[in-house]
RNA sequence: CGGGGUGUAGCUCAGCCCGGUUUAGAGUGCUUGGUUCGGGACCAAGAGGUCGAGAGUUCGAAUCUCUCCACCCCGACCA
């Protein structure tokens, strides 16, 4: 492409919505431009890197036997009624009404759409295993779209589906996209980590994710730099140390309006972690409470919490029932005394038998001493703390770390939530009806965009990796007036298209340093630059932008035979982070 | 959804607190002419804005008040 005539608004300042990274960088080398919050429009610069992404990410699927269909974005809502998700996805979802006042909406996902076409065409075990996979827009009304393409309301996701008979067979597929996600990042020039995750509104038993580690990441994961643990921090497992075991007598205290854990210990004159947080839900559909007990420095993990009540639903609990359950105000709440006899109480590892917390009194404006768990009171185990930075692995007892991250990709074993709802089955060699086990593996495409610029930059712009650059070569002609340069430029840049290298030319009318910069902002891998000095000489300038190292290379040669002569077009670690 | 912030030329922003010497500005980009040509060149001339929208206060509003809209950031939430 010729960049006098190609659309690639590029611009000096740094844009002033933009905070991250990559955000500046697409906005500045003209790859994106912002049509309203959460929605992009990719101008043919970015598009060019979306498409070989894509290309890289088809190739890979296609390797491990998927096969790409293509499903509708616009769906019915019956569907999601069907599966019972409707209400879950509700505040995400972009819903309407069509003529004839039908509602219907556009897919934040597309488990049912999936689970509809194997209910239809798929009734023997015969038809099985498959997999099926597409590269799609995603419509999300995201409460808060951020961080350039990070979260954004209108996305393209490759979203792959594996339909088994046995947890084997899941197991297996699992694993095979497992592979192909890691050549994929690999050959998108990524740093990633494969971290255990939260399956979350997706349902399902196993999943882990892909995340790129970089501040500009919207989730946090834990790092064990001596054995190798990663998970997610929301299910991050860790050891914390434990208080002696005492056996001290119950024992109430005023704590006039000392409402939170940090008003208590300060007011008692004791550490946060001599005392005991109470938090509050309640179950559904039976509105019966839930007690959550966890030491008053730690926090509570959702996610943990939904595991341990294995997806029962629950809310957080209003004043009043708060009020009905205990009997006092909320900041007074303890396990001893509760007012409501049916409180399902379930307590975190940081609470152990025998030893003593400060917990809320049941009593407006005190709190009691001494609350023994096993002794006093008890209720079920689980591990529902928050991981913090400087807690200890549980595997190798080394402190743990944390990381932002951005998430990529996300593998997860379904199973039969959505062929039990959805009524998606099979007969088996016994001629019994089963339904069909599955699997569900998603990558975000622009994520991969943005993720290849945050960890690949400099403060002159982008470093594409090979694999994914827009272009791979940029011929750089200066000085407009001297017809030798400028034709030995075009030269180059028809025989580097005849060799099947994507070239652009930088013919335009523009000062050398004008021309540079440009060429470092966008990021393409290698420049070659023809000055007076290259037709004197003979001899093109060969930058590589990664290393920024210069070599001379004749353009006799590269007129010849521009592959042999830009070895760096082969070169591997040019696409690695 | 809670908190914070921004909205003035294509872009980045000043002016607003303290209303009137501002005929709304700067830099950059754009147009024309000339010079320059290896790290975002220089000179000259020019085009370009209902100051986010509406209402109000006032002799007078970019500037004060109210309502609305849009966008960004932090948090909550989130395959």
């Amino acid at each position: 492409m010729r960049l006098s005539h190609y659309l690639v608004p590029t611009i000096k300042e740094i844009p002033a919505e933009a905070e991250s990274i990559s955000h500046r960088l697409m906005l500045r080398a003209g790859l994106i431009k912002q049509l309203t919050s959460g929605a992009f429009s990719y101008l043919p610069l970015g598009w060019r890197v979306l498409r070989k992404i894509e290309n890289i990410v088809r190739e890979e699927m296609d390797a491990i036997g998927s096969q790409e269909l293509y499903l509708p974005a616009l769906h019915p809502l019956d569907l999601w009624i069907e599966s019972g998700r409707a209400s879950v996805m509700d505040e995400i979802m972009f819903k309407f009404q069509d003529h004839k006042g039908r509602w219907m909406c556009l897919g934040p996902t597309h488990e049912e759409v999936i689970t509809d076409l194997a209910r239809s065409f798929v009734h023997s075990y015969r038809d099985l295993p498959q997999q099926w996979y597409q590269i799609q827009i995603k419509f999300r009304d995201e409460v808060r779209p951020r961080g350039g393409l990070i979260r954004i309301r209108q996305f393209t996701m490759k979203d792959a589906y594996s339909l088994s008979t046995s947890q084997e067979d899941l197991n297996e597929w699992y694993l095979k996209n497992r592979q192909a996600y890691t050549n994929i990042f690999t050959r998108t020039g990524l740093r990633f980590y494969i971290v255990g995750a939260h399956s979350g509104a997706m349902g399902g038993s196993g999943s882990e994710e892909f995340m790129i580690p970089t501040p500009t990441g919207e989730d946090s994961i834990v790092v064990c730099d001596t054995c190798g643990y990663l998970a997610n921090l929301e299910v991050a497992t860790s050891k914390i140390e434990h208080h002696e075991k005492m056996d001290v007598p119950m024992e109430n205290v005023s704590t006039p309006d000392r409402h939170t854990i940090e008003e208590v210990a300060g007011y008692l004159g004791v550490p946060e972690f001599d005392t005991m947080k109470s938090v509050i839900y309640m179950l559904v559909p039976e509105e019966t409470p839930l007690l959550v007990l966890i030491r008053g420095d730690l926090e509570v993990s959702e996610a943990k919490l939904e595991i341990a009540l294995k997806g029962h639903e629950y809310r957080p609990a209003h004043p009043d029932e708060i009020k009905e359950m205990s009997g006092a105000e909320p900041g007074f709440i303890g396990p001893v005394g509760l007012k409501r006899k049916d409180v399902r109480i379930i307590i975190d590892d940081s609470i152990p038998e025998g030893v003593p917390f400060i917990s809320g009194a049941n009593k407006d404006n005190f709190h009691t001493k001494g609350v023994t768990r096993g002794r006093d009171y008890d209720g079920e185990s689980a591990d529902l703390r928050l991981a913090c930075e400087g807690d200890f692995c549980t595997h190798c007892d080394a402190p743990l770390r944390t990381e932002r991250a951005i998430e990529v990709g996300h593998i997860f074993k379904l199973g039969t939530k959505y062929s039990e709802s959805m009524g998606a089955t099979y007969l088996d060699e016994n001629n019994l009806e089963k339904p069909i086990i599955m699997g569900c593996y998603g990558i975000g495409i622009e994520r991969i965009m943005a993720g290849a610029i945050e960890v690949n930059s400099d403060e002159n712009g982008i470093i594409w990796p090979m694999s994914i650059a827009p272009f791979q070569v940029i011929v750089i002609p200066l000085d407009k007036r001297n017809e030798q340069i400028w034709s030995k430029a075009e030269e180059i840049y028809r025989r580097l298209w005849e060799s099947g290298v994507e070239a652009l030319i930088d013919d335009r009318e523009a000062s050398p340093g004008f021309k540079f910069k440009d060429a470092d902002l966008f990021g393409i891998p290698i420049h070659i630059i023809l000055g007076k000095r290259a037709i004197e000489s003979g001899n093109a300038e060969v930058k590589v932008r990664k290393t920024g190292v210069r070599t001379d290379v004749s353009i006799e040669s590269l007129l010849a035979d521009p592959l042999k002569a830009l070895p760096w077009l082969g070169d591997e670690t040019l696409s690695r982070p």
